[in-house]
DNA sequence: ACTTGCATTATTGTATACAAAAATGCGAAG
DNA sequence: CTTCGCATTTTTGTATACAATAATGCAAGT
């Protein structure tokens, strides 16, 4: 988008990942514009698209605060993860090119070498899983689903995630991608579609264990 | 949300939805302003709304035109809107109360009646309809799955489904809408979600069917 | 005639001033 | 001591002017 407004979207959303602006603080927006260095009109634009992907809620009388995500709240967005990104795996199945596949390949391996540095390369990790994700949402061929997902894939829950992942979750991780690479040479989408629900449940569940103690938690069953 | 802007979304929206701004249309902010009787700015986040929920689309360089939904992005609104609101009516049937029960009964009464009238009551049954599923959401309990829906719902392919509806149509939906009530008393998850997902994918194939002729449709089979 | 570059126009993006609404704090009444 | 009402302050919503950018058309050169 445009200038200010991107800029905007981009210092708060940082804000909030990394706890600058923690959960429940009201978020003024003239603040937000001086923090940030333009004038309100593209802050709000930015607050619109956060709110959107509920980095932020509004109260009843449009007061804007910073989310404060429960746990079933964070099952709750793993889980319809789980099921689109299920869906757009069996989709990618079926329609995968064998020069997407090539793309894939170089990514996951890109994501091998990241985890595979010492010490491992998170950034890196994040950024190749992220573009995994992105071919294989191009390849699904929704947009709808894109933009569903979109608006998940990036919590910050899902971001923080993967620092609590240790080499061998990270490990594991690349050994999924290349399982759904091997159900895409098949097109077999039923296959793809389970391997990606695994994997998509399992990093909600590595979340959870990091974040044990607040309460116990049970991901429904989902299907 | 606040009364221009407010008024702005709910004009424009019409405007699609009626045919007024046909599909392909360059939509020009300061000519809505002006048609509205409200400056640029609450039009600017009425636009950004419609955005979101796909009533409009945005050229790369930021000009605004009235979608035009192809037979394939509608198959694909319809199968996903099943997916969620089948995991909506499953999640429903293990929390749905007493209370709420005698809610959707009342409810699904008033569909019967806006469908026995004559002529039949097409605004009632939407009216009436689209409480049931909101109830039936409120009971899922997640407030992502919520959101994700209500940008699908309200499309206007969704919107437009009804009027092709003869009144047997009309009743089968009342009936299924029995259906859902007896899953749910007997709080059977499955059950629903099963006859939700086929409640759905029959309003597509309606309106499939209606629009014959674009195109041969096939929505893929879904889980 | 066809392209290329520039000036012009149309349209969106941003800043700012003002209006409306909500929250807050204080004081008086009970 | 509590509660209610009102004035004050804070915060968001809207209008408008101006800036930036993209589209358009025209003219000159090939």
């Amino acid at each position: 988008m445009s200038r200010a407004s991107d800029h905007a979207y981009k210092t708060i959303r940082t804000m909030i990942l990394q706890g600058e602006l923690s959960p429940g603080t009201q978020i003024r927006e003239e603040q937000l514009a001086e923090t940030c260095g333009v004038s309100r009109t593209p802050v709000r634009d930015a607050l619109r698209r956060l709110e959107s992907q509920a980095f932020i809620r509004r109260s009843e009388s449009q007061r804007s605060f910073v989310a404060d995500w429960s746990i079933d709240d964070v099952a709750d967005a793993f889980e319809l993860r789980a099921m689109l990104e299920g869906r757009a795996a069996r989709r990618a199945a079926s329609r995968v090119t064998d020069e997407a596949m090539q793309r894939l390949r170089t990514c996951n391996r890109r994501i091998f070498e990241a985890v595979s540095a010492n010490p491992a390369d998170v950034a890196g990790f994040l950024e190749g899983n992220r573009e995994f994700h992105a071919i294989l949402l191009e390849l699904a061929g929704s947009r709808r689903l894109s933009s569903l997902l979109n608006a998940l894939v990036e919590q910050p829950v899902v971001w923080q995630t993967a620092h609590h992942y240790g080499r061998d979750a990270l490990l594991r991780s690349h050994g999924e991608h290349e399982e759904i690479l091997a159900a895409f040479a098949r097109h077999d989408g039923a296959w793809a579609q389970a391997v990606m629900e695994a994997h998509i449940r399992r990093a909600f569940h590595a979340y959870a264990d990091a974040h044990q103690g607040l309460t116990t938690i049970d991901m429904a069953v989902g299907g």
